[in-house]
DNA sequence: GTGCCTGCAAACCGTTTGCAAAGGG
DNA sequence: CCCTTTGCAAACGGTTTGCAGGCAC
């Protein structure tokens, strides 16, 4: 959804539409993905005065209306990203900390045979794979000591 | 591994073995899974004085040794278990915050075609899956506004 | 004895809350 | 005008750090 659309999708809903909810949806639009923090930044590149807790609240009733959504990608601060660009699932490596992108596709068998054993209707906007990405993997024979030293996820 | 191989796990990396570190594996055993806090409690019904930064170091001490592992289950604290049980992946309701359990096998293929495409390998035991249950997804169809109400994860 | 480990207190990060003031309808 | 929304400040939960003392080796 862009940010003219929000406008009116608030007002549906007896909501009010603001400069600060405009300039949220546009920042997770314009950074693809994005933790509050980071969102917040962005904001206040345009409108200094906006307040973190805003861009909180926001960011919740953005997801609320289905404009946007988050993963866990691990230890830290959640990532936001628009719900149409959410056709990807995330690989997090423990070494370095990068996160890459796989195609949504893979994970589809993995969904039905859920939904088909456990009843279980799995988000997989919200699927994130934790592991060890190929350069680290090469990287991570070289020295044990290394390895160990960087070894923890947080 | 049990709380007495511990022991000789770490004296071979010149490492002390202490009542406390057997104490901490013995309460992740002894519950299969749980946080952080979960783990200190249980810790100090035995050893009262045990302190909840140990219960962290120790944790973490343990996961470099690949005696235990843990996985994000969500907004909230991580759930820390047995490596050696860490034989099924987690189905997280986000309407009910449940916490079911699913055959690893069926995330194999997905993790072979990930390794195969991407070159990444993925961890299976940190694996969650993010959705609604079974009995929640019977739930949230009665109403509209009472699912709005629940749909946060946080 | 040496130095790794522990307990305590305080800082830390990300997030939420209470409240008065601002501003959208 | 009313009532939602905002900004601010303070509290919050979970985790990490610095440091002095204790205990394994």
């Amino acid at each position: 959804m862009s940010a003219e659309g929000l406008d009116e999708a608030l007002r549906a809903r007896g909501m009010r539409a603001t400069p600060q909810r405009r300039l949220v949806l546009e920042a997770v639009i314009a950074l693809g993905h994005g933790t509050p923090e980071k969102v917040c930044e962005r904001v206040q590149n345009v409108a200094p005065a906006v307040n973190l807790t805003t861009v909180y609240r926001t960011l919740e009733l953005l997801e609320d209306l289905g404009v946007v959504s988050h993963t866990h990608l691990g230890h830290g601060a959640p990532t936001y990203h628009p719900s149409d660009e959410a056709d990807h699932i995330h690989l997090v490596c423990r070494r370095c900390g990068s996160v890459s992108e796989a195609d949504l596709a893979l994970a589809e068998a993995l969904a039905r045979s859920v939904a088909g054993r456990h009843g279980f209707a799995t988000d997989l906007a919200h699927l994130s794979l934790h592991g060890v990405c190929r350069s680290c993997a090469g990287a991570g024979e070289v020295s044990g000591a290394a390895v160990r030293s960087t070894s923890h996820e947080r």
